[in-house]
RNA sequence: GGGCUUGUAGCUCAGGUGGUUAGAGCGCUACACUGAUAAUGUAGAGGUCCCUGGUUCGAGUCCAGGCAGGCCCA
């Protein structure tokens, strides 16, 4: 018998099985890689998995995906290395070993030593590495998994460290500040993860103000003073705080470019002042009453003040208001400080949080006290209210005890909130809200003054309420390159192409600069030493370089010995190089930098540092960049997707990658994400027991395009089962049980003349021919999903 | 709240640049074959193209506004 012929039914799982075992003992996905040693290179990266949890039927999508266009390109004749990898740094793992240990952040250190805390961490990465192989394994996803790149050894934190060190050599790496929640009481930074613990949001009353900020009149608010009818009208825009206290801090005015604004005429509630307001027209009914468009304006100021009388100027877009200068509330001449920058501060700036739900529709803008603020700000060119310490360093009017600096004039001093349990019975007794909120309706810059209930957020420790804070971060200034990453990424073959231009181009369109810093424990830690009047550094760009700068401290006595002067292997995580001490030129000690850096520096590394690169192999490197091809979840989209391309343009220049696939989720059958808790996750292995690798990928593939949400139905892997695979399956029975009835034979030297095939023949011939050309088309253009097409109709 | 995305037959999905009776597979119904048979062939039924407005001689397709699901970010 010529053709093998099998019997009904066919265990798919088994021929999978058989096949992997060819490949393996016959090393096949090696020699598809070796024998074309010389050939054009297709450059592909994986992206790493982190191998803290089991791997999801999603991953065997994903992996599907990335492994058709490596196996293209390979048949295309490419040789196509594809190393392997895993991600082992991060929040994620932390959080697990914190959960599995029963302690908080605040124990590490004390509870359990640095050392095994860390040590527990690599263990617990590494837990599920196993089944990640045999998955890769058992779907067939020809990967490299016996010289994988993990980001944890001190190579790979090496490597990084490096680029690091280029881009501090550039100027790009710098210290600033960003906004985050600060407990004043427990003096100690709240993660997000902190504040999402119950019973941290609370109701409470607090005093809140309507101000006026004064416009100046000049060409850019012309149009305010024309609707007014007065060159020099008093014309304020009202914005609503439930902090007053940030008031002091104020350096600009937010508005919505599409929200429609009015003006005013009106009067000061408490001076009875004529006044022309700005406020947004939706809202202008909640401090207007009917009445008092029909009330006479003239007279108000003998009344009884109950009813306030208005009158509509004209109505302007928050676009219109967009530059407007205005007068600073809490100015110089009554004692408040001067500030760097303060010529570019008191604008009205457009933001796109800006909502007419409550308030006035124009938000007062602090940059030290609010995340929104801080963003809207530094995109605008908004200076921040900083001032100067004992120390000359520059801070925010609140110092870190939650009091107001003393340079705050007549409030200096004053605690922001109750952080000192301080006596508030007594009758005259004022919070610092109410303090300001009596001058400003004195000398007529508030509007409303009153008392309202909200939630916020207090502090899970202290229980007292927590100040959106500056705090000091290390970052990438990735703003300095934003054209350049724009028009890159202009180049890049987005799969699908909205992803691209949308999700990532719009995030690209209002990029911040990168904040690296983590004050975590397992991560790569930040390479930078300062003396400790912060006036010298040291950026650490190799290990041979730490280990020269160890001699020179050890040299000075600021260290006692070199620990790795023996040559033992060198551990780069904490706690070790925290107990490293250098020298500055001046013979000052220097100290490392706490922080770690954001695990997503690592995976965007990975074009460098998986080779080592650039402490050695530039040749590979150089070989193997940019990727012609990567392919991951959409939710990457502002994580690798964006620390690759960041990463590349700045330091080559370049892209990190020509061609990318973001596919989607993979759902339940019923549309609803799946999840361990509702228990309709799909189990990989399961599925690939029951039908086999081939109809499970098929069907992954074929059933929807992978940028979009797939609804995994089990039936319909049966259907491809039946459908594909039978139909082919038996197509071949049907040949080869004739075929072997007649004998037949291909002779592979005696082939019939095109010409004498018969016209049936050559039909069949023309029809193979097309397949192979609209396959090869949709291959090309990265759409796996229509690749299939074709040989499914007949 | 913002960005992106999806909504076409019972199910899963196709439907460049607007143009006759809106398609495929599965499922369903009927018939045929009974040496491919837990198959195969032939035929058929089945749709308010999410809703509302608009542009147009003409809208599943273009525009605006909603509704519902999803992802990411606040």
């Amino acid at each position: 018998m010529k053709y093998p012929e099998y019997k009904q039914p066919l265990d798919y799982a088994k021929v999978g099985e058989d096949v992997l075992a060819w490949w393996q003992q016959n090393h096949i996905f090696e020699k598809s890689v070796s024998s074309r040693e010389g050939q054009p290179t297709f450059v592909f990266y994986e992206g790493p998995p982190s191998a803290n949890g089991a791997p999801g039927i999603h991953h065997v999508m994903a992996r599907a995906v990335k492994d058709i266009f490596c196996r293209y390109q390979t048949m295309l004749g490419k040789q196509v290395p594809r190393k392997g990898g895993w991600d082992t740094h991060g929040l994620p793992i932390e959080l697990q070993v914190e959960k599995e240990l029963g302690i908080t952040k605040e124990d590490i250190g004390h509870k359990i030593s640095i050392e095994d805390y860390n040590q527990r961490c690599k263990e617990t990465v590494m837990r599920f590495k196993a089944q990640w192989d045999d998955l890769t394994q058992k779907m067939g996803y020809w990967v490299d998994l016996d010289d994988p790149y993990v980001t944890f050894e001190p190579e790979y934190i090496e490597s990084c460290w490096a680029l690091l060190k280029k881009l501090y050599d550039k100027g790009l790496l710098y210290k600033g500040y960003t906004i985050q929640p600060y407990s004043p009481a427990a003096g100690t930074g709240l993660s997000s993860h902190e504040l999402n613990q119950p019973g941290t949001y609370k109701d409470v009353k607090d005093t809140t103000a309507v101000a006026q900020f004064k416009v100046k009149h000049d060409e850019k608010s012309e149009k305010l003073f024309a609707a007014a009818g007065a060159p020099n009208a008093n014309v304020f825009i009202l914005a609503w705080t439930t902090t007053p206290w940030t008031l002091p801090a104020n350096t600009g005015l937010a508005v919505g470019k599409n929200i429609p604004y009015q003006l005013i005429r009106t009067f000061n509630p408490y001076t009875f002042e004529p006044i022309h307001v700005v406020l947004a027209k939706a809202l202008v009914g909640r401090y207007f009453s009917e009445k008092g468009a029909a009330a006479l304006l003239e007279g108000y100021a003998e009344s009884d003040h109950k009813l306030l009388p208005w009158r509509l100027e004209g109505e302007f877009t928050g676009a219109d208001l967009v530059g407007i200068n205005y007068e600073r509330l809490f100015d110089t001449e009554a004692g408040f400080p001067h500030f760097e920058g303060e010529e570019n501060a008191f604008r009205v700036i457009p933001a796109d949080f800006v909502t007419t739900e409550d308030g006035t529709g124009i938000v007062h803008i602090s940059p030290t006290f609010g995340a929104d603020d801080f963003r809207a700000a530094q995109l605008a060119g908004i200076p921040a209210l900083m001032v100067p310490d004992d120390q000359g360093k520059l801070g925010p009017i609140v110092d870190r005890t939650g009091r107001y600096v003393a340079q705050m004039g007549e409030f200096g001093g004053r605690w922001v909130k109750n952080y000192d349990g301080h006596d508030q019975s007594g009758a005259d007794y004022k919070t610092l809200d109410e303090s300001i909120a009596i001058r400003m309706r004195t000398n007529g810059t508030a509007f409303k003054t009153e008392k309202y209930e909200h939630t916020y957020p207090h502090c899970w420790r202290t229980d007292k309420p927590v100040l959106y804070y500056p705090l000091d971060s290390w970052f990438i200034k990735t703003t300095a390159v934003k054209d350049r990453l724009i028009e890159l990424n202009k180049t890049i073959n987005w799969k699908p192409e909205s992803t691209g231009s949308g999700r990532f181009g719009n995030w690209l369109e209002n990029l911040v600069d990168w904040n690296l810093s983590r004050s975590r424990y397992w991560g790569t830690p930040l390479p930078i030493w300062r003396t400790q009047d912060r006036t010298e550094e040291i950026c650490i760009g190799s290990i041979a370089e730490l280990k020269a700068e160890i001699d020179k401290a050890v040299a000075a006595e600021v260290m006692t010995h070199n620990p790795y002067a023996n040559g033992e292997k060198i551990d780069l995580h904490r706690p070790y190089v925290d107990d490293i001490f250098l020298v500055s030129p001046s013979g000052q000690p220097m100290y490392r930098e706490p922080d770690l850096i954001d695990v997503w520096f690592d995976s965007g590394a990975v074009p460098y540092a998986q080779w080592h690169y650039p402490i050695e192999n530039a040749d590979i490197f150089h070989k193997n960049f940019p990727a012609d091809f990567i392919a991951e979840g959409v939710d990457q989209t502002r994580g690798w997707f964006f620390t690759l391309h960041a990463l590349a343009v700045m330091l080559e220049d370049s892209v990190a990658f020509k061609n990318v696939i973001a596919n989607g989720l993979v759902l339940a059958k019923d549309g609803q994400k799946m999840s361990k808790r509702l228990g309709n996750a799909v189990d990989p292995f399961a599925t690939i027991k029951q039908f086999g690798p081939d109809a499970t990928r098929w069907y992954l593939i074929a059933n929807a395009p992978p940028w979009d949400n797939l609804k995994f139905d089990p039936a319909g892997v049966v259907e491809v089962q039946r459908r594909f695979f039978g139909t082919l399956f038996n197509t071949y029975s049907f040949y080869a049980l004739y075929a072997n009835l007649d004998g037949f034979e291909i002779d592979e030297n005696n082939r019939v003349a095109h010409a004498e095939l018969s016209e049936l023949d050559r039909w069949v011939l023309s029809k193979l021919q097309s397949l192979v050309a609209e396959v090869r088309l949709q291959l090309d253009s990265y759409d796996p999903t229509k690749a299939p097409g074709p040989s499914r109709i007949s």
